[in-house]
DNA sequence: GCAGCATTTGCACACGCTTGCAAAAAGCGC
DNA sequence: GCGCTTTTTGCAAGCGTGTGCAAATGCTGC
């Protein structure tokens, strides 16, 4: 390393010609520091760069002002604009965020949070994966908050903040059917997260009640790709499905692509689709897509306050509603 | 703030019947430890779920292995996959990414510096917007390094890593005088950063020297919707365009939708796009789009590995070319 | 000027860790 | 066993800050 050389509280008090003390009082809202050295602080500072260092008041307060975002697939569109959202929220707050990518492997939320430990953070956001319940045991237990998104499993202790997945899926099968579409498909990835579950799920149960089958088709990780190789199985078959729920807007957009350009079907007439997550590219005018949108923003609101009122916080579960936005891709409406 | 508890090093010593130093060598890589001691000792450090306190070390060693990303519209392609590539290298060599999001504003750049100062960030790697020269002074007096990536304006001290775009431009013209293209247009943005400007004038240039004009239109900020309104102004022309560079793929998006299905026009038979960046989008089948591809992996790595390395790094400048994919949104190739 | 009170200030300790230094232990050759 | 060298260990100081406590200062009303 370079020889390092942040200035330090004693050079300003001395600078400013007071007491050490006085300096850290400058800096601490509230503290009792009358208005004419707190100026001489502040001047000194100022002329000299200081800047509280974060390290040492964190060792002291007990309270780093670090928030760990931990978070697989940090480029996708959705991931990346809850990201946006919360690290919005947290400066707001006063916090500060640390971020941290994982892979899709259970093993690196844990590594993820040992490191949020690590740097004491005051409390971590899960975006992706689970970590095992040991972990998140000792994060309660150390006094780290934590919040899950989208992840389910509940226990208590943890902001569990999750999407009306089946809900959603119900309001799809009675836009299908209102639609006149009758043969129905769930285009999925292998992921297995439980919020891809529940959609798969919840579509399945709300069109047996219809009387409908569901054909259910995965593959691969939950991207564009996967979409278009989704769609050459579900298009390809003898009964070719006549509406398609994809689990994710990005699945959509593949598989739309593909149902356009190479079987060259024209949506919604021949092929109703619904996505979810309503991720910018749903709005372009070569998608024009139909879709839930994830309320970004009130679950960034929701996990800051929480995470960041004082007192000790009580474990909740926070169940948001999906709003459709309807645009051109299902018929009717 | 609830009370916060996490285990220390005094608490593994005592269990495992040490001193706390010994605790301490434990866990420092090539420290004079007896293999004997080091195993009781994370031995002890696992049963309590002990990680060690890298606040309290940052302060001692006077290296927090934190790294600010300072970034605004984290939630756009190009930007999120560059995020991606840097906190993946950074993790890779042990160090921590803290995610501060700018506005658009020079001065929530500077507030950004100044947080990476308070936590003492080994370094400080900036994607957008450009520091006032006194904060970076001070950055690097304080021993911090900087990397500013795409930022043009050459100071020395920080490591500069800028693409090629002037050179980028020319290629376009070739290839666009190659197609048999005469009337030249430039989409951009009002944004006005170095690299989108270099990009104009580098095109303007050479679009000269082939003895051709360049129509220019500039609009909003550097998105979809941008790209959708200078094709509105474009398009509309009495000369209409037949070769559109765009400053960058999400402009040519919008563009070339607005090109599709406002005005009808079949790309690139009738007009030739091509765009910069390689985002995920441009390789969908929808657009298909010959552009430049940023070398993220790259950057990310060549930031890394400076920002990382022993001893005082010297200011540098790197610049690196950005190769086209050729796609289908140009005649010939 | 003085007693009585509220406000401001400095001292000194604590936070959890690293590390130089000297003492203790271990290994080695005889 | 003894002298020697090498390895391991514990002590204690220090990193830069916050804060309780007691001393000092300022203010008020007489």
């Amino acid at each position: 390393m370079s020889q390092r050389d942040f200035v330090s509280a004693d050079e300003v008090a001395q600078r400013a010609g007071v007491s050490r003390s006085a300096v850290s009082r400058a800096f601490t809202p509230g503290a009792s520091v009358s208005e004419a050295t707190r100026q001489k602080v502040l001047q000194a500072a100022e002329e000299l760069g200081y800047q509280v260092n974060h390290l040492a008041r964190g060792l002291m307060r007990n309270e780093s002002g670090i928030v760990c975002l931990i978070v697989s697939d940090v480029a996708t569109p959705y991931r990346s604009a809850l990201l946006r959202e919360l690290t919005l929220h947290l400066q707001l707050a006063g916090k500060v965020a640390m971020l941290i990518n994982t892979d899709r492997s259970d093993g690196s939320v844990n590594k993820a949070l040992q490191q949020a430990i690590r740097y004491r953070a005051d409390a971590s956001v899960i975006l992706s994966g689970l970590p095992d319940k040991s972990i998140t045991q000792l994060c309660l237990r150390s006094g780290q908050r934590l919040v899950l998104i989208n992840r389910d499993e509940d226990q208590s202790g943890p902001l569990h903040i999750n999407l009306d997945d089946r809900e959603a899926a119900a309001r799809v099968v009675t836009a299908f059917v209102r639609a006149g579409c009758t043969r129905l498909a769930f285009a999925n990835s292998e992921a297995g997260t439980p919020s891809l579950m529940a959609r798969e799920q919840g579509f399945i149960a709300a069109a047996r009640e219809q009387g409908l089958d569901v054909v259910v088709e995965r593959h691969g990780w939950t991207g564009y790709e996967a979409g278009q190789i989704v769609a050459q199985r579900l298009l390809t078959r003898k009964e070719r499905p006549d509406a398609v729920f994809c689990a994710t807007d990005l699945l959509a957009c593949g598989f739309m692509d593909a149902a356009r350009h190479q079987f060259s079907l024209s949506i919604p007439q021949q092929l109703c689709v619904v996505g979810f997550d309503d991720i910018e590219q749903a709005s372009w005018s070569s998608y024009r897509l139909t879709t839930f949108s994830q309320p970004v923003t009130v679950i960034a609101r929701e996990a800051v306050t929480w995470l960041s009122e004082s007192g000790i916080a009580e474990g909740r579960s926070l169940t948001l509603q999906a709003d459709l936005v309807w645009r051109e891709t299902i018929r009717g409406g």
